[in-house]
DNA sequence: GATCGCCTTGGACGTTCGACCAAATACTAT
DNA sequence: ATAGTATTTGGTCGAACGTCCAAGGCGATC
């Protein structure tokens, strides 16, 4: 019932989403064309503007899902852990599968920046963010941790920083920050006095 | 001497520049075109290619500049510190004038981006970060640190990815990172245990 | 006051951009 | 076959883009 006609639009749209979650990382959020677009994908330009409203809707549409995609597969990382110290072995291999050059580290930081001047968009990746900070506060609390919800801030600012940095320095490693990583979020309270005021946030 | 003429030049290419320092942060890297940036700097269009090879070449000049500006400030903070503590606490503060969303955050942020698309950028900002790289590890090394070198790239990645965060939830403080970044700069070693193999990189 | 050199102007060039649309096509249901 | 619906095409539109350049301005030097 009309299906062949609906499964062929479909499928051109699923390229185009293919092709945006392409070339955000190779090119830049900004220079990202519907030309551009609609040649990667394989279809005319004309198609952009019958699937989605604007340039920048297929564009939010794309590095949202594949932000999506990223954080769920880490969340799903955790949850399958057997132990604290082994899902944070688990996270650790896994950033060490982006090398801070490829186009999905760089759609993650362009969806970052892309989000600070576009308000649709930074909805949309507050609230994929503050999901994942959820599973992993709950992973730490889970595993005793004294402070779960600094924590897991913690954790996320590194990472993100660490593959910023990895896209400079390709010879960082996930290892390099193991160390710490492994502090972090051990379960053992082991804090430096604090030198100056304390408690305010 | 002739010093009219220069000067007038002189200032025109500040101007330059220094509309270039805010519209990267403001617009993106992309965004930006010698018509909007002769717009701010009060000049006219033309002016960008008789001061500068290209678009490019000012936007570089521009970026490497103002990052130089940022991180010798922070050398400063280090170098001016009375012990290590004291250094920490000043690094924070720091941090704290950056929201992740006014244009000095974002440019640095831009910046990294756009170095992983352009040779000659790249070249300068990873100069740059190896630089701001030494006067921490030294720092560290000054006050004992058992790790003076992993800890340097743990606390750059650790400040970058912080900033990055708090583009997107402005909510986030200095003093969330602040525990960790004690603990990390901290000469004890109260290492766990490592639950995996160990000792690579 | 003529000359020189640097700075600045204003406009032109070819290209590419996002958006839009009428016509053509492909498939379904009557 | 026919009508109806969804998808795709190919092209146009005005605007903005980076780059370039001939001409003009303007203070310093002779």
């Amino acid at each position: 019932m009309g299906e062949t006609s609906i499964e062929r639009g479909r499928n051109a749209r699923a390229r185009l989403l293919t092709a945006a979650r392409e070339l955000i990382g190779e090119l830049g959020w900004n220079a990202v064309s519907t030309r551009t677009l609609a040649e990667r994908a394989g279809v005319r330009s004309g198609l952009v503007h019958y699937h989605f409203d604007s340039l920048q809707a297929l564009l939010r549409h794309a590095a949202l899902a594949e932000v999506q995609r990223m954080l769920d597969g880490t969340s799903a990382l955790l949850a399958r852990a057997t132990s604290p110290s082994d899902g944070i072995e688990r996270m650790l291999f896994d950033l060490d599968q982006y090398n801070g050059a490829d186009p999905a580290s760089l759609l993650f930081v362009e969806t970052y920046l892309a989000a600070t001047r576009d308000h649709e968009l930074r909805q949309g990746m507050s609230a994929l963010v503050a999901d994942f900070r959820s599973s992993l506060t709950e992973a730490l609390t889970r595993s005793g941790h004294p402070e779960p919800q600094a924590a897991a801030s913690i954790v996320m600012a590194l990472f993100d920083g660490f593959v910023l940095h990895k896209g400079l320095d390709q010879g960082l490693s996930a290892e390099d920050i193991a160390p710490l990583l492994r502090r972090v979020t051990s379960t053992e309270e082991s804090r430096i006095p604090n030198t100056e005021e304390d408690g305010e946030q």
